[in-house]
RNA sequence: GGGGGUUUGUCCGAGUGGUUAAAGGAGACGGACUGUAAAUCCGUUGGCUAUGCCUACACAGGUUCGAAUCCUGUAGCCCCCA
């Protein structure tokens, strides 16, 4: 990552400015320019997003809150949700081809991310900002004169001559007819936008600056005018991997996809070395604050101010404060002590993400219920043996009491609330087994 | 087409006809420590109606009191010759 490059031009209060020291500029066209640009007045710049799912990922994150921050400094963000680009793929950083999507699958995802969108951007006001499908400019563009408009104007050469493509050339999966134009899709959509919205400026991760740049040659060609692109890191961990991804998969904005407990430990275990890099990246927590927080990393991070920090902040911007009472009231459970005298609703909201099976309540009658066959019940174990085994170690927890009889046998004095009894694998692995 | 080799548990990798459910390592999972971290240390790691029983060493058969270990056939992989 550059590092920021102290320039005498640039006041740390101006947009330019600030992006830099949160390290957000990875690559960008005629930076001198962008900044008289930005500087002349109200500006609309741009950034896509594929609809691969109904939800977007903390990936995504990055580019809304980019938007976000252009908003604020009083410009006007364009979401552009790729429809059309989607039923393509990008082949940017991907190494495989990718599967089409259906035009149905496509509509359902776009629905899906444009509610989000509408979280993070104001789409009120002076700078309101728009939310575009580049389906629809381009249903209606025939081959031929698409061919004709914007393909008279992609030497393959310089097509050739992308990372993007190059690297899919080599690789053994190769790269279709289909993905290989992608960039003349994306490359269109900044020139229609530029054309009809004044959209000047096309921002997105560093894995787009091929595309950013294909467009920016196409203004040039087809509208004379000078374009311009920013790119922003990709968000990696220290050890390079993409964040944003545990085990289980991505973590996202979606609660019923990822619920604001998980939402919010996510953050909270981030590295040390990492969790800088995520406020910088993600939050709008200002200077001032940032320098004291990486003071307190530096000199106390068992405290995890930072994470906490950020994790909070985040929660709120996704979850909103009831998100986060939701989220910090369930960590102090999960990582109290007994569980005990609960009720049902409140298990319920703050084991929302836990899974639950259902049991006939008649097992707890007479001798109970052996905890071997509730632990498999649960589904945190998968045979008996491994049940034995885990009780044996130690790692076997009821309502959070640890419990090392591997003979025991469930009743209803067990029950944590009014049918259900909380079980815990390991330090943090939960279920619930309801009584019905 | 002919000759030789190889095939082991999640993965890598030992394995003498008889305490071999299979050394060792990795991974995973627990536990201790800790900051809900990293590192480290310890333990566990086929299934079950469980002081015993069953299923396992590519697959199918055979020899033997007894086989992952020997034989035959089938399949996969590798090498040499044509």
């Amino acid at each position: 990552m550059p590092e920021n490059k102290p320039e005498n031009s640039l006041v740390e209060n101006s947009l330019i400015g600030e992006l830099k020291w949160r390290g957000l500029i990875h690559q960008s066209t005629d930076e001198t320019g962008l900044q008289k640009l930005l500087d002349s007045g109200s500006q609309t710049v741009y950034i896509g997003f594929d609809p691969t799912a109904t939800s977007l990922h903390v990936g995504s994150l990055m580019q809304l809150m980019m938007l976000r921050r252009f908003q604020k400094a009083g410009h006007r963000p364009i979401a552009l949700v790729g429809g059309a680009t989607g039923m393509i793929g990008d082949p940017s950083g991907k190494s495989e081809e990718r599967n089409l999507l259906t035009a149905q699958q496509l509509q359902e995802n776009v629905d899906g991310v444009a509610a989000q969108m509408r979280m993070l951007l104001d789409f009120d006001g002076e700078n309101a900002a728009m939310l575009l499908n580049n389906f629809d400019w381009m249903q209606g563009y025939s081959y031929l004169e698409f061919l004709r408009d914007v393909g008279k104007n992609f030497p393959v050469g310089a097509m050739m001559g992308k990372e993007s493509v190059r690297s899919r050339l080599d690789s053994e999966a190769g790269l279709s007819y289909t993905e290989f134009s992608y960039m003349l899709l994306q490359a269109y959509d900044f020139v229609y936008l530029a054309k009809n919205h004044g959209c000047l400026i096309q921002a997105g991760g560093s894995d787009q600056w091929g595309n950013v740049t294909a467009g920016i040659d196409l203004g040039r060609r087809m509208l004379g005018q000078q374009l311009f692109g920013i790119t922003a890191p990709l968000l990696t961990t220290s050890d390079g991997k993409k964040m944003g991804k545990t085990e289980k998969g991505a973590i996202w904005l979606d609660p019923d996809r990822t619920s604001p407990y998980e939402f919010f430990q996510y953050w909270r275990t981030v590295d040390d070395a990492d969790v800088m890099r995520c406020i910088a990246y993600l939050t709008e927590i200002d200077r001032q604050e940032y320098d004291s927080l990486a003071a307190a990393t530096a000199s106390e991070p068992e405290k995890r101010a930072a994470q906490n920090r950020l994790a909070e902040w985040m929660t709120v911007l996704i979850h909103g404060d009831e998100g986060l009472a939701t989220a910090t009231r369930a960590s102090e459970i999960l990582f109290g002590g007994e569980i005990g005298d609960a009720t049902d609703a409140s298990l319920g909201s703050i084991f929302a993400d836990v899974p639950s099976s259902e049991v006939d309540r008649s097992n707890l009658d007479g001798d109970g219920y052996w905890i071997v066959d509730a632990l498999q019940a649960t589904g945190l174990v998968k045979s008996g043996g491994e049940a034995r085994r885990a009780i044996k170690e130690g790692g076997v927890y009821v309502n959070n009491t640890r419990e090392t009889d591997e003979k025991k046998r469930l009743a209803t004095s067990d029950l944590a609330s009014e049918t259900v009894m909380v079980f815990r694998r390991g330090k943090r692995k939960y279920a619930l087994l309801r009584f019905v």
